[in-house]
RNA sequence: GGAGAGGUGGCUGAGUGGUCGAAAGCACCGCACUCGAAAUGCGGCGUACCUGGAAGGGUACCGUGGGUUCGAAUCCCACCCUCUCCGCCA
């Protein structure tokens, strides 16, 4: 949600950035709902003012009884009627449109946003790690298809395309990763653990920009509710409606949950294997910081994130993302890429974003200082930690032998006791 | 799922049609008293928005959304949530 009074002052700002995303014109379309609206609650305040005072008056003559002094002011009180009548919906009407203009904009980038139109325009910050460019590596599909851990047919079967069937040792695997990074960030990055809901209302997925512009990304039940494309809506959802005092930021918030995912618009791309599925685990980092600490808690995610590859040994590279392939609710994006023997390139496993206060507007999240006056919006970001789902196949296609087995990376034996590799005799 | 009770300001809690943005207490802030503090006394103390250069003026908000009325925290309808009892259930 944006700023009316921030959009009134610096128009051409706002005209720049939606003008570069196909909405030019859009800022003259809210500048004019606006005048009509504040035109129209003038009008009917003053309206509604000269009704209060009537009734004021009728109540004072109804007790002492005089009867003709307010019948006099109930009929004076009735020919306001219709301008109340028609300024209300005038109101309304321009209230829904500007609600509704601003709610389907997306967030303004921050000055040190590259330029750029897609992910090729994103600019590498640092690479960690050096691919080991095994000769003739086979995929994660083919390894856990010929380890019989990984069953695709069987998931298809049962529940359709974009889903898995993950068994034995692989699934262990599956989950000593979700447990070893939920520790990590607890334990090492203190982030407070969080086991939230999985379905929300319209309200959380709305504060968090997943609604009202992205309803066919997301599964809803026959009750109304949307199941969480990420643990980042219920996280940053606590939050919502509430005033935190200052003291208590930044909070920082992690979860480990599945997330549901209709994959609307990529129908085609990554059919194969489980980089893009229906359902995935991921471990998901959250903060609500006052309005001046979020671009230094933003870099502090990044490297929170980044902790969890090094610790894991996989090869990956940090990327600024830039103005054009960012997300909706995004001040500034980095994406975390993991190399990916089999493609023989980085790809996407984590997104870490600040979003300024972009959700907190939209969900009035809000800061006190203690002995202040008045309110700030809180600052909201969210960064993966990581998908569990894209680790594992990081995993298997990095850690692989010759002989199809995968060696189960140093930091996850404390969760794996007695198992060194996958597909071996343990 | 059935029966009942209830949702009021940071908290507790009064308020069943008019002068109620809302008593009182607690908490908090300022001042006085004090060497200082406690206690006491006095004053202040919600949010959002519109309007105005400012001082100020105004509107809305008592779970949410509608309705009745000249006027709604108060009456009516729907929904949401909480609590108690019963049933069911991992």
């Amino acid at each position: 949600m944006h700023d009316i009074r921030a959009i009134r002052d610096n128009p051409e700002l706002y005209d720049a950035a939606w003008s570069a995303k196909g909405r030019s014109g859009v800022v003259a379309e809210i500048l004019s709902v606006d005048t009509a609206l504040r035109a129209a609650k003038t009008v009917l305040e003053t309206a509604q003012s000269q009704r209060n005072e009537a009734s004021k008056l009728i109540g004072q003559a109804k007790a002492r009884k005089d009867e003709a002094e307010a019948q006099r002011l109930m009929a004076e009180v009735e020919t306001l009627k219709s301008t109340l009548a028609e300024q209300t919906e005038a109101e309304r009407v321009a209230s829904a449109a500007l609600q509704d203009l601003l709610a389907a904009l997306p967030n303004i980038p921050a000055p040190d946003v590259p330029e750029g139109k897609d992910e090729h325009d994103n600019v590498e910050v640092r690479r960690w790690g050096e691919p080991n460019h095994v000769s003739a590596p086979r995929d994660h599909v083919d390894l856990g298809e010929s380890l019989g851990m990984l069953d695709f047919e069987a998931a298809a079967r049962m529940s359709g395309a974009r889903f898995t069937v993950i068994k034995g040792q692989l699934a262990r695997l599956e989950r000593a990763l979700g447990q070893f990074m939920l520790d990590l960030q607890t334990q090492q990055n203190g982030y407070l653990e969080v086991s939230p809901p999985l379905l929300v209302n319209d309200a959380a997925a709305y504060g968090t920009d997943k609604l009202p512009k992205f309803a066919d990304d997301l599964f809803q039940t026959t009750d109304g509710r949307w199941l969480i494309p990420t643990a980042e809506v219920p996280l940053t959802s606590l939050v919502m409606g509430q005033i935190v005092a200052e003291e208590e930021l930044p909070l920082r918030m992690t979860a480990l949950t599945p997330c549901f995912r209709s994959e609307a618009g990529a129908s085609g791309r990554d059919t194969r294997g489980m980089i893009r599925q229906h359902q995935f685990y991921k471990v998901e980092l959250v903060s609500i910081t006052a309005p001046d600490q979020s671009d230094a808690e933003h870099e502090r995610m990044v490297g929170c994130a980044e902790s969890v590859l090094k610790a894991l040994e996989l090869p990956f590279r940090t990327m600024l993302l830039c103005t054009g392939d960012m997300g909706f609710g995004a001040r500034r994006t980095y994406d975390l890429e993991v190399w990916i023997p089999s493609e023989g390139r980085y790809r996407e496993i984590s997104s870490c974003s600040n979003c300024g206060d972009f959700q907190a507007r939209r969900m009035d999240a809000r800061t006190k200082k203690a002995g202040e006056k008045g309110t700030r919006f809180v600052h909201s970001l969210n960064g993966s930690g990581l998908a569990v789902g894209r680790t594992l196949v990081a995993i298997m296609e990095n850690y692989q032998d010759e002989q199809g087995r995968i060696a189960i990376p140093q930091a996850l034996h404390p969760y794996l006791p007695g198992l060194t590799h996958i597909g071996g005799e343990g």
